[in-house]
Formats: structure tokens, C-alpha cells, sequence
DNA sequence: ATTTTATATCGTAATATTGCAATATAAAAA
DNA sequence: TTTTTATATTGCAATATTACGATATAAAAT
């Protein structure tokens, strides 16, 4: 016991998690809203935004990359990151559904 | 070392991480598409939906109604479960934004 | 009153995450 | 070529999450 029991659940259940999860940490939704504002990729320069040391920001953008929410590239001894918006779609489109279905609810 | 550390983080970011993380378990999710799928408030029968035990599936209800995901009221022994639209429609704007911003990014 | 049904809480083992110092890597600058 | 700069990886301690058996609670049914 201990592990997510993720042979029981479809897919698309499991991806959806894996995104939501990967933006469960404010310090990833920081790094999110850092490259949001911007608005450009960034080479470098996003330890420096970050109240962490550089291996835990490193981490966070594992984690994010993983997820499919960033892109980052090589760019000489930098690298440059940027939001992948087709993951965000993903979601938004996935709430929306969710938002569609429920609205008129006959709830308690 | 190894607590989140939140309070570097604006109250927004930590509200939104919350909610994703909240959302991040396919448990969860699948709670949640279960109750968009019967449209309707679920007076017990949460349980016998999931491949889990008992209070397992407790425990995840507890987080998703945390977060704001959820609602539940007491109806004679049992409980009645809905989604909460609103805080879906929180995330879905801030997805939103992001995915307008970004989209016209002068990327790599 | 007792039993059943639905759900919550407690305790705890297994596992995962968070954060960072130390170190590695690899390109750029000097 | 040495040093600097940017980032990743490793290893580990602190903490959090996941899962569930055992048990508690409390209303409904008998």
C-alpha cells in the first residue's frame, strides 16, 4: 500500500491526473505565471525568480516538462522554456465539459 | 526541508495549486466524472464505483470537498454528493487566460 | 432495543514528494 | 585551456500522500 493504484483507472483518467498534478505545487503555478508573463521563452533566468534553490526549481521543471505543460529547448549552455498551450487546452476543454454537463444539475 | 514551502507564494497560487492538486488522483477524477455522469446529487453509492476500500474512497471525497470541488449534505444516514461548479469555473478562467496570452508567443 | 446501512476517523505501513547541499555536465567567455 | 555560467543529477532528510483494517458514529429499518 502506499501507491496510487493506477492500473484501475482508464487512461484519460490517469493523464488528467498527471497534469492536474504536476500544477498541485505553487511553486510550478509560479513558474507558470512567470513564463505567462513574459510571454516569450526564457532563456535562463528562472532560478532567479524563484524563492528555491536552483535544484529544486530544476525539479519543478522536470516535473512540468513531463507533464507536457512546458517546452524547453537547448539553446547554447541555457535553456529555454516555454508554456505548451496544447496541454492547457487539454484541461480547459476537459473542465469545460465537466462545467457544461453540470450547470443545469437538479442538485441538492 | 521537505514541506511545501507556501508561504513564498501569493494567496492565487496556492489557491489554484490547491484545487490541481486536488484534482490530481485518478481516484479523484474519476469521483468526479462519476457524479458529472449521473448528473444529478449521489446519495451513497460512491463507494461501490470505485476499485478501492471504504475509506480510502472517504478520504478522497474529504480532499475533493477541501478543495471546493465538491459539495456534500447530510440526508438521513447517507450523504449527497454533487460537483461545485464554481471552483471548476475558477480554474477553467485561469486556464483560460493563460492559453489567450500565449498563444500569439513569440516562442522557440 | 437491536441490527443494518452509510459514512467517518484512527492508526499505521508503504510509497511519494519536497527541498537542498554537493557534485556533475557542458557550453561560453576569458 | 582555465574559468565562468547555466542547468542537471545524486543522495538524503523531512514531510506528505495513499491505502486499508479496525473501529466509531449515527440514522434507518427491523
Amino acid at each position: 500500500m502506499g501507491a496510487t493504484k493506477t492500473e484501475h483507472f482508464t487512461d484519460q483518467q490517469n493523464q488528467i491526473a498527471i497534469i492536474a498534478k504536476a500544477l498541485g505545487h505553487p511553486a510550478r503555478i509560479a513558474i507558470i505565471e512567470y513564463l505567462q508573463k513574459v510571454n516569450t521563452c526564457i532563456c535562463g533566468d528562472i532560478v532567479n525568480e524563484l524563492p528555491l534553490a536552483q535544484p529544486t526549481v530544476s525539479q519543478h521543471l522536470k516535473e512540468l516538462k513531463n507533464a507536457g505543460l512546458i517546452k524547453g529547448n537547448i539553446e547554447g549552455n541555457a535553456i529555454c522554456y516555454c508554456i505548451d498551450e496544447k496541454t492547457f487546452d487539454v484541461l480547459k476543454n476537459y473542465f469545460s465539459t465537466i462545467i457544461q454537463t453540470v450547470t443545469n444539475q437538479k442538485c441538492c
